[in-house]
DNA sequence: CTCAAGATGTCACATTTGTTACAATCAATT
DNA sequence: AATTGATTGTAACAAATGTGACATCTTGAG
C-alpha cells in the first residue's frame, strides 16, 4: 500500500533514479505507526520534516483541559506541517495520531535543506506547497472579511461567472456553506432572495446572471 | 528613507558586505514610484519578488465592475505576494498602488532561485517569511472555525491565561473584535455573560478565571 | 428505465449578532 | 489633581443566521 515516492508531492516531477539517488545521499527514517498510537503531541517542537507515505491520520487540538476541539483528517502522500519546521513558531500547534497503519519518511532540517541544494527540483516543490497552502488559506479567510453572507455569495457567483453569464455550479450548496462558515439553508435562501431580486437565475446547479452590476455592487454591502 | 538592506527580512542575519556581495552577483532592478500610480494590476503575472524598501502601498481587490473592495496596508520593508511567486496560482490577487513615494527591489524568480543556491540564510529566511505568514492565516482562520462568538471568546482566553489564573489582556475589545470578526458590543456581551455565569471575573483588562473546566467546555460549543 | 441516495427549495421559529447610543471608567498628560 | 481622549459597560432594537423539518427534484448506479 506504500505509495511510491514519485508520488510524493516534494519529489513530483522527478525521476525515480533521481529520487532514489537523492534519497541515498541524505540521511532519513522511515517511521511506522499501528492505528490509534500517538504520532506527535501538541506542542513537541517541529524540527522535521513529515511525509505521510501511507494511511490515514488526523489532527486535533487539545486544551488545557484534555477536550479534543478540532480535527483534521489527512491521507497520504502528504507532508505534515511543513509551515512550521521554518517558520517563528516551530511547534506542532496539534497532536496526530494514526487512524489505521501509517507509514512516515521523516526528515531532519539540515537534511531537508541538502537536498533542497542538491536539488531544486525539490526546492522548487517545496516552495510551491507551502505557497499553495498560504494561498489556499488566504483565499480562505478573504470569504471571511466580507460583511455579509450575501456578500460572499456575490463575490463569490461573480467568481464563478468570469466573464460568462450562464454557467454551472462547481460546488453543493453544502460545500460552499462551509466555505462560507455558515449554515447549508442560509446559502439557499441567500440564492433564493437573489432570484427574487431578479439578479440571478438558478435552478439546482444552472445559473444565469441576470444583472451583473448589482451582484457586483452587493459584494460591498 | 530608503531603509539599508540589512533591514530587509530577507537578508536578515547576513553581514552588509555579504548581501552586496550577494546582489552583485544577481540580476535585480531598482524601481521607484511616485505617489498614486498603480505598482502592479490584479491578474497579473507575478513572475517576480517585489521587496518594499521605502514607502508605503496598499492593495485593493477590485470586483469585475471596478469597485475595490478589500484593502491592507503595507510598509517598508515589506516583501510583496511571496505566496504567489510560487504557488499554484500565480497571478497577483489584487491591485497594489503607491501610498507615497515607493521603492522596490525586482527579483525575477531565478535569480531569486540562484541568491537561495548561493547563500542557504537567505533561503532559510524566505522559507521562514513565509511558512509565517502561514501559520498567521491559519492562526487567524482557525477563530472563525469556531461555531459561536462564546466559544471564540473561551478559546481566546485560555489560550491567554496560560496556566495562570489572572492576567492581563494584550488586547482591546476592539481589536479581539477584529480578530474574531465581529462587532465591538458583541465582544463586550459575552464578557458579561462569562461574567454573570461565574466563569470569569474581569474588569477591563483585568482577567481572572473562577471555573476553568466551564471555560474549556464552552470551546466545544 | 427505474429507483434510491443525495441535493435542493423552502418554511417557521429560535438564537445570535449587528447597530446605535450613551454613560462610566481608565490612562496619560499637563 | 484635573482634563481629555480612548476604552469599556450596557441597553434596546433591528437584522442576519442557525435549526429542524419536510417535500421536491436531480443524478448516477444498476
Amino acid at each position: 500500500m506504500e505509495i511510491p515516492v514519485t508520488n510524493i508531492p516534494l519529489f513530483k516531477g522527478c525521476a525515480l533514479a533521481e529520487v532514489e539517488d537523492l534519497l541515498s545521499s541524505v540521511v532519513f527514517q522511515r517511521k511506522k505507526f499501528t492505528a490509534g498510537s500517538l504520532i506527535v503531541s501538541q506542542g513537541e517542537v517541529c524540527d522535521r520534516l513529515l511525509i505521510l507515505t501511507e494511511g490515514k491520520v488526523v489532527g486535533e487540538m487539545t486544551s488545557p483541559t484534555g477536550k479534543s476541539l478540532k480535527i483534521e483528517e489527512m491521507e497520504a502522500p502528504m507532508v505534515l506541517a511543513s509551515a512550521f519546521l521554518f517558520g517563528k513558531q516551530n511547534k506542532f500547534p496539534v497532536s496526530v495520531t494514526a487512524l489505521t497503519h501509517a507509514s512516515f519518511m521523516v526528515f531532519q532540517r539540515n537534511d531537508l535543506m541538502k537536498m533542497f541544494r542538491l536539488n531544486p527540483r525539490v526546492l522548487s516543490n517545496f516552495l510551491s506547497m507551502i505557497s499553495s497552502r498560504a494561498q489556499f488559506l488566504s483565499e480562505k479567510l478573504r470569504f471571511h472579511s466580507f460583511k455579509s453572507l450575501k456578500a460572499k455569495v456575490a463575490f463569490y457567483l461573480t467568481g464563478e461567472a468570469g466573464t460568462q453569464k450562464k454557467f454551472k455550479l462547481k460546488h453543493s450548496q453544502e460545500e460552499m456553506a462551509e466555505l462560507f462558515g455558515v449554515a447549508r439553508p442560509s446559502v439557499g435562501r441567500i440564492f433564493l432572495q437573489l432570484q427574487n431580486e431578479n439578479i440571478i437565475d438558478i435552478r439546482y446547479k444552472n445559473v444565469t446572471i441576470k444583472n451583473f452590476d448589482k451582484l457586483a455592487e452587493l459584494c460591498n454591502h
